[in-house]
DNA sequence: GTCTATGCAAATAGTTTGCACTTTT
DNA sequence: AAAAGTGCAAACTATTTGCATAGAC
């Protein structure tokens, strides 16, 4: 699906829920739809101001992104940050994420004996499944030999304190 | 794992941090092990008021809380709701939640096939997995029943307007 | 012309923090 | 006595909302 494409599909999403095509909407779906990043409302509004283009309030900002996860334009992440992210599916499988606590990057992946196993959970505890929200914490690469450098360097220090 | 056990297992927490027992503590640590149940900060903060024993301030119930998830007595899990709630660790397994989206009513479980496959994610993706977090959401068996319910007396009345 | 959308600023909600005073060690 | 903890109220942060005005249909 191109970009033109799903832009149909929006207006069509608006029309069905009889919205309007403003400028401010069709600026944050063209711009949400131009990025490959995970991004917050606030970092969309910083690009809205930055850019040209007709003026977006925050709240429109915010309204319209309200708007575009309801009709599964865009998904939602909560990295932890203290404020969520987003990203749209366009071209994108069903994925889960994975978090580095230390640089904030973040990875997909898929595997789909964990969504088997989900399913299958549901099913024994009588759940009729809707979405789910697997999140995998730790250090990416870079990180962890970050982490392990300095790990080495309080060892050294450690044992000259010792000996 | 008993309650005493447990509770000595605190207080060599806080001696190794320099940490003071204070009564606020001990009386919100014994309160947190007493309930099986989740709970959020304002919840406890409500037992704590209703019933007797040292005061406790709402700024203190939540330090409290942040100190008790630091050294690994509590766990955190946010349901979707704007608030964190808690859950102690005291004969938990590590476990999962399955969230109900009409009544927050939460079921924990557990699946060794999903935990393999994260640890395998991490691995290819070059993270040194920390922790992570899943959580299903969807209708519990009572309301899926509702549900359906509903469901049924929408169509009826939709089939007397089109006949 | 009607109905929805926008912008602004104020409100919200959960949580955190600065500071003067109290308690534990 | 020293160090940490507490309570209070104010601050914070991301997000939401009320309302008057502007714009899409």
């Amino acid at each position: 699906m191109n970009q033109s494409a799903i832009q149909r599909q929006f207006e069509r999403f608006l029309k069905t829920r009889a919205l309007k095509l403003t400028h401010q909407r069709r600026r944050i779906f063209e711009r949400v739809f131009a990025t490959h990043e995970h991004f917050s409302a606030e970092t969309l509004y910083g690009w809205m101001r930055a850019e040209t283009g007709s003026a977006v309030s925050r709240a429109t900002v915010y309204r319209t992104l309200s708007l575009l996860v309801e009709g599964e334009f865009l998904e939602t992440l909560d990295a932890g940050k203290g404020e969520l992210l987003y990203e749209h599916v366009l071209g994108h499988r069903h994925h889960d994420h994975l978090v580095c606590i230390d640089c904030g990057k973040i990875e997909e992946f898929s595997d789909e004996r964990i969504e088997t196993a989900q399913r299958e959970a549901a099913l024994r505890k009588g759940f009729t499944l809707q979405y789910h929200n697997l999140r995998l914490f730790g250090n990416c690469a870079a990180c962890t030999k970050k982490r392990e450098r300095v790990a080495e360097i309080v060892r050294r220090a450690s044992s000259k304190v010792d000996g």
